[in-house]
DNA sequence: TTTGCGCATTAAAACGATTAAGCATATATT
DNA sequence: AATATATGCTTAATCGTTTTAATGCGCAAA
């Protein structure tokens, strides 16, 4: 039930002229035009007085640009996320960009749909944090030639621009300021995944270890990402009960499993950093609050988000330099190690 | 440098025969307009053959509809709007809406940015947080007779629908826990603000304790949005101090206000409860692992997405009816009182 | 007088879809 | 045989904008 806005038409009707002169006016183009000048002052002034306003749809249709870019996250409810979303907006309203945003949950089905939604969309360009198995959907992106930059993560095969973070160095710095603290039997807490930033992580520990000599205590479980607190549960509770191989520090790969792990350690009463040392994944403001604030690995989220932005307005005025951003992660020292 | 999309005269030109009939074989009007049997299959084959998808933006300009949804928060960074995004989002998607987010810092004037860009992108509906001094901006969407719920808080004045917390009962009912447990100088933090939401906790807070014969000790600070840090550290320090009143419990009227005021009450060191009772307002991880877990006033921050998107919905469907719908929180009992 | 040029403006096509109206042709009804 | 009905398809307008090509007009140069 909207009302009718004004259009370019009411005004060209309102002046007495064609549509034309109208649209010179809107863009700054009454000069090379050579629009009248007294015929721009009433243009102007009807423009004023019927407040009108450029109807976006339209515009696009004609340019074939919709000034719109697509954001697929895990979850925006992740606070990871929606942090780099805010940046993301603020960077892209800047230059003029809207952003939609979406929602994957880690699947490449709900990926799959969000891609084929905001291309029907017409949007822009792409900034994508790629789920398991969602190389056709980012194939898919690609052979429609819409410009795309992956952050978080990126597919290996998939030649395309990507801002992350070094994942390899962050795991190893972590481990290995673990191991010169004087801790041997370091675990490692990871997702079962085949993604790429995981894996880093995961490689990142182990030659850290290796380097150390520590091979031999290498110690990695992989947690399903459906199955997030019974798997973890689980690995806590085996440590917590001496059970597994005397670990005494913790490395934990990500935000969530984090979280998920500090939950249960804190309901066993487990004792950090006494019983158990802790590295968490991403700053957080619950680990301010946990009785041995705790040391992470921070991510430079805002400058991802930023330069995820400033790479596709790049690839969408036409760039064909293909982008991979490796972002440098900082070791923030407290209280857990 | 995007490829050039398959069109319905492309799919038209390959079968040979007018845009007509593919776009009524794509609309599943085969039947009622009668087109030819063979002609449908050969519509759908080519269709597929050249992965057709339609152009939504040519669709929108039509029908004069988009099928989006303009959200604005204060800040999509915000665990509590990005939760609630989340569930706006999937409950959108569901019927075939996409969102666009927008984050207004609590200000008037990115609120009137927000409402321009997105009113000329032909959003079809709003749901709006809306920000101090917002009047202005949401009486030019309800002018141009586009519909708009309103969460979390609403503008007294206008005839809009709202879905917002029953913010008298949650804060009434958390003093009078407090007061219930014994304490006599309790204290309420707030943002000095004019929004409804703001000013009906302090009222729930003042009628709580009224009730108990406590008007002497009514004890409220308030706090600056710009200034959340400084002014939260020094009412924390002066309670720290002793110098103000006594203060036996503290009441936090938000989210944010309760975090600020937590980090100042961790770092003096002072304790909780037995020198300082809290109640906080929004859950948080961070409260959970607070050495004394925080009592808080629990939103219903799911029903309050989805229920706004239903209502909006409904509007969009041409409903005239207007919808105030006012959630209730629950307290979550733990420690820290 | 014709040609050319600068100036101000318009007509119309285009973007990609939807849809009302119209046009043949074939079949059924009187 | 004349008329009505059903069938299958096309034409063209429309949404709001941009932009190319065309047009008309006055004035100076030839």
């Amino acid at each position: 039930m909207k009302k009718k806005r004004v259009s370019l038409k009411d005004i060209a009707d309102k002046v007495g002229v064609s549509t034309a002169l109208v649209s010179y006016v809107l863009n700054g183009q009454e000069k090379e035009k050579r629009v009248g000048a007294e015929v721009v002052i009433k243009i102007r002034k009807a423009m004023e007085e019927m407040n009108y306003k450029p109807n976006f749809i339209a515009r696009s249709l004609r340019y074939g640009t919709t000034q719109t870019i697509g954001l697929i996250v895990t979850d925006i409810a992740n606070p990871f996320f929606s942090t780099m979303a805010r940046h993301i907006e603020d960077e892209a309203y800047k230059s003029g960009y809207t952003v939609i945003i979406g929602s994957s949950d880690e699947t490449s089905a709900k990926s799959d749909l969000l891609v084929e939604t905001l291309l029907n969309r017409q949007v822009d360009g792409f900034i994508v944090v790629p789920a398991e198995g969602c190389e056709d959907c980012l194939s898919q992106i690609i052979e429609d030639k819409v410009p795309v930059v992956m952050v978080d993560r990126y597919v290996p095969g998939l030649v395309s621009n990507h801002v992350v973070l070094d994942n390899y160095s962050a795991s190893y710095n972590a481990t290995m300021h673990l191991i010169n603290k004087g801790y041997k039997n370091i675990g490692l807490v990871a997702y079962k995944s085949y993604l790429i930033h995981m894996r880093e992580r995961v490689r990142g520990y182990e030659e850290a270890m290796k380097a150390k000599g520590l091979e031999k205590q290498i110690w990695i479980k992989y947690i399903r990402f459906n199955h997030l607190k019974t798997d973890i549960n689980k690995v806590i509770e085996a440590i917590g009960s001496k059970e597994d191989n005397n670990i005494d520090a913790l490395f934990f790969a990500t935000n969530t499993l984090s979280m998920a792990g500090l939950y249960k350690i804190h309901s066993l009463g487990i004792k950090v950093p006494d019983e158990l040392a802790i590295i968490g994944f991403d700053g957080n403001e619950a680990f301010d609050f946990f009785y041995a604030p705790i040391t992470y690995v921070k991510q430079p989220v805002d400058e991802m988000g930023k330069e995820a932005v400033r790479i596709l307005l790049d690839q969408m005025n036409g760039s064909k330099k293909i982008s991979h951003v490796n972002l440098m992660s900082q070791l923030i020292l407290r209280n857990s190690c």
